[in-house]
DNA sequence: GAAACGTGGTA
DNA sequence: TTACCAAGTTT
């Protein structure tokens, strides 16, 4: 009679085991359908950057409608693109998504770039983005670091509780797991994302549901808590952020350039609001008419 | 390498 | 209510 070879669960390899759990665990994202294409992915990833998945997707939506090319997006006015933005946070990013838009086409016939280093060299495209582009964007198999990836890298791999900061070697980290073959290795790079995203949380851990909770270092060491210095968390209230978010938010509501006097509302300190208003202005978000009234960059 | 850069949900 | 946190990049 035959038999079942049943291999130990230590010799099926670490990345087969978390693509596999991907298959049966990830979310329907919009921008994860195969239809989708490389200038799609690049939106939902500038938009994700520092941003939850659940305020992104109706932007994301908007955006690949109103905008579906890069050139599509080069020609939208500064104004429109703040707007469209909405409330997704660090609207400095809309600005340079519009940005890399030009220079898609200005340097690559409007077609957004396979390689890496041509990538990371769009505004607003950094080492993250650049790899999730060519990975998601195009299947190649690049090894893509988040904050979810270098946490469950940090467990998985390390036995830490926490990830340091970012460092080069989280490369080598993670593509020294990714399986040999192209289009299992794009699924790994997407499924450990998603392992650190619904999972390896960075808050409370749910190991009991982990699929890898039988050859994770940290569990296998006990869990212990994390040591070294506490990650210090960044505040808002009273900040400049603050103060740049009201202002910005009364003109994204108004239809017409609004006098100074109408800023004044947003923050009782006028030495901060100059700042934060002087700060917008440079940093392309606001403008000034002629006649000394501000509104979005026409 | 640290600090700046928005916003809102969750515990 | 305060604190933490969310697919980072730029300076």
């Amino acid at each position: 009679m035959t038999s079942v070879r049943v291999e130990p669960s230590s010799k099926v390899s670490t990345a087969d085991v978390i693509v596999d759990w991907y298959a049966g665990a990830a979310r329907n994202l919009p921008w994860r359908r195969p239809d989708v294409d490389a200038w799609a992915v690049l939106v939902s990833e500038v938009m994700l950057q520092q941003t939850p998945v659940a305020r992104v997707e109706p932007v994301w939506r908007d955006w690949t409608v109103r905008w579906p090319t890069p050139a599509d997006l080069a020609a939208a006015t500064p104004a429109e693109v703040i707007r469209a933005w909405g409330k997704l946070g660090y609207p400095r990013r809309a600005l340079r998504l519009r940005e890399a838009a030009a220079a898609i086409v200005e340097r690559h016939d409007g077609v957004v770039p396979r390689a890496v280093p041509e990538l990371e060299a769009l505004p607003g495209v950094g080492t993250y983005t650049a790899r999730a582009v060519a990975c998601f964007g195009y299947g190649s198999p690049q090894p893509v670091v988040d904050t979810n990836v270098r946490r469950v890298v940090a467990r998985l791999v390390h036995g830490q509780a926490e990830a340091g900061n970012a460092r080069t070697a989280d490369l080598a980290d993670i593509a020294a797991l990714a399986p040999p073959e192209p289009e299992r290795a794009v699924r790994f790079s997407v499924a450990t994302m998603e392992l650190g995203a619904l999972v390896c949380v960075a808050g409370a851990p749910r190991c009991g549901v982990c699929p890898v909770r039988d050859r994770c270092a940290w569990r296998l060491a006990g869990s212990p808590a994390h040591t070294g210095p506490p990650r210090r968390v960044q505040k808002f209230t009273g900040t400049d952020r603050q103060v740049r978010g009201r202002l910005l938010d009364v003109l994204r509501a108004a239809a017409h350039p609004v006098p100074a006097s109408e800023l004044d509302a947003t923050w009782a300190d006028a030495v901060q609001r100059s700042r934060c208003l002087d700060s917008l202005l440079t940093d392309g978000l606001v403008e000034q008419t002629d006649d000394g009234l501000f509104r979005l960059p026409q």
